[in-house]
DNA sequence: AGCGCGCCCCTAGACAGTCGACAGGAGGAT
DNA sequence: ATCCTCCTGTCGACTGTCTAGGGGCGCGCT
C-alpha cells in the first residue's frame, strides 16, 4: 500500500548487464554504475540484485570473473561476455524489443 | 529450456489490463483475449496472472467490478475503469516510456 | 600512526508476482 | 444426456527483487 515512491526496474537486468560488458571487462560496482549513467539515473542496481544476477550470469556461462585490480586500486572482481554471453544477448536483446513494441501497440492505441 | 514458443511478459500486467478498459467495461476473459489480439500475440495473459491482478486493481480501487452476461449470454464480471482508475494509467503509462527509453538507451549504444 | 571515507565484494530473510495445473458452473448444440 | 466452450477462480512452486545488513582494503587527513 503505503506506495513507495521508486520505479525501478522490473526488466530482466540480466540484458542491461550483458550489454554493458560488450566494450570489455568490467567489474561490478561499475558496471551498476554504468547503467545508472547511460540510462541518465531512471535504471539504479542495487547491490541485492546486482550481485545475484551477475553470479546467475557467471553459473548460466555467459560470462566469466577474474580477479583483478580496479582503476583505483582495489581488489575487483572482472567479468567479461563470453561467447555463448554474447549470442544470448543477441537472443535477449531481440526479445526485448518484440516485448517493448507488443506493449508499445498495446499502449498508444487512442 | 525447451524454449516453448512463448515469451510470455514479465511487464506489469496492470497497465495493459487498464489501458484495455478505456474503450468500455470488459470481462476479464475478453480483456486477456484482446490484449493477446492487440499485441499480435506477443503478449499472452494466463488465467493464473489475470484474476489476481483484477483482483488485485479493484482493490486499489483503480477498477470497479459488476456481474453481468458476456455476449454469449454467460455470466461474466464486468470491469470497469474508475477515475482514480485513470489516473493510474496516465502515471504508469509515462512510467512505461521512460522505463523503455532508458532501456533502449543501454541497449542501442553500439 | 591512527582514523575515517570511499571503493568493492557478498549474503540472508522477507516478499511480490508469475506460471502451470487444476477445479467448477452454466449455456448451447448434438 | 452429454459434451464443448465460455468464464471465473485457487493453489503450490518458483524466480527474482528489496531492504538491510557485514567485511576488507587503499588512500588522504590530521
Amino acid at each position: 500500500m503505503n506506495r513507495p515512491n521508486i520505479d525501478l526496474l522490473q526488466v530482466t537486468l540480466d540484458v542491461l548487464i550483458l550489454k554493458t560488458l560488450v566494450p570489455g571487462a568490467m567489474h561490478g560496482w561499475g558496471i551498476a554504475q554504468r547503467i545508472q549513467q547511460v540510462s541518465q539515473d531512471v535504471l539504479r542496481v542495487n547491490q541485492g540484485s546486482l550481485y545475484p544476477a551477475l553470479h546467475r550470469l557467471e553459473e548460466e556461462g555467459w560470462i566469466s570473473a577474474e580477479w583483478g585490480s580496479s582503476e583505483n586500486n582495489r581488489k575487483a572482481k572482472f567479468y567479461r561476455l563470453t561467447r555463448t554471453g554474447q549470442r544470448q544477448l543477441e537472443a535477449e536483446t531481440e526479445n526485448w524489443k518484440r516485448l517493448a513494441e507488443a506493449v508499445g501497440r498495446v499502449l498508444q492505441t487512442t
